[in-house]
DNA sequence: TTGCGTTATGTAATATTCACATAACGGGGA
DNA sequence: TCCCCGTTATGTGAATATTACATAACGCAA
């Protein structure tokens, strides 16, 4: 029997998710590939899905988070805005780390005596 | 506009969650009242609800957690069992304290840069 | 002009969650 | 004895959320 504990971070802004692990990932597979259809392969996610997500994000934020350009060669694509690399830099710092404190506090308590 | 840093911790055995704040306040509720259906109310869930993470919890770590009466003076109840306490009392210890540490590091990162 | 790989979006299908109705229980009181 | 009451217990339909699928539009290049 594993026993684990697991944990979730988000910000919402107004009430509502607007970045959390998944958005996080997908805008470092947008920024790799230039193409939102191919980050979301990436993820495994569905494009629409990706495409809701992105849209969500910037309605909430009130920012523009991805140039998109539909056409043209290649057929197109999508980079991160300035204000995108910013928050995406600033998340990531948030996040690193959180994970291996929750651990640690898990492991100290639970160890000892097994449920 | 709000911008907040939310999180959730929980615990999973074999890949099934078995333990979180929600169920976290229900136990603690039951064992406030003698009964399911008080402590439904006072977490402000359904009395199906509650039943469903009863069961699931029960059924996932193979502990009984709750003895119910159907019946009798005042109808019956449910009250904690003795495993039911002690996990109760080692997931407080884990939960308390968690969330701060959280909080203080997003306000560390996001606070002097405005979203 | 056609093909290609994007972005963009509506809508149907599916899954999940929630709400409601109802049964069974058993002590206590009329 | 026979209801009454407030529980626990559980099935089922409704509502909601998620996911999958289909299709349009775009603009460069061959």
């Amino acid at each position: 029997m594993s026993v684990k504990i697991k944990s979730k971070f988000w910000i919402e802004v107004d009430g509502k998710p607007v970045f959390g692990s998944g958005k996080r990932c997908l805008l470092e597979a947008i920024e790799k590939y230039g193409s939102i259809n191919q980050a979301a392969k990436e993820v495994r996610i569905s494009y629409r899905k990706a495409w809701s997500y992105l849209n969500s994000m910037e309605e909430r934020l009130g920012i523009k988070l991805i140039d998109r350009q539909t056409g043209g060669k290649n057929g197109g694509g999508a980079v991160l805005t300035e204000n995108a690399r910013t928050i995406l830099k600033q998340y990531k710092h948030l996040e690193s780390g959180l994970q291996k404190i929750v651990d640690e506090r898990f492991r100290r308590i639970f160890q000892k005596n097994r449920l």
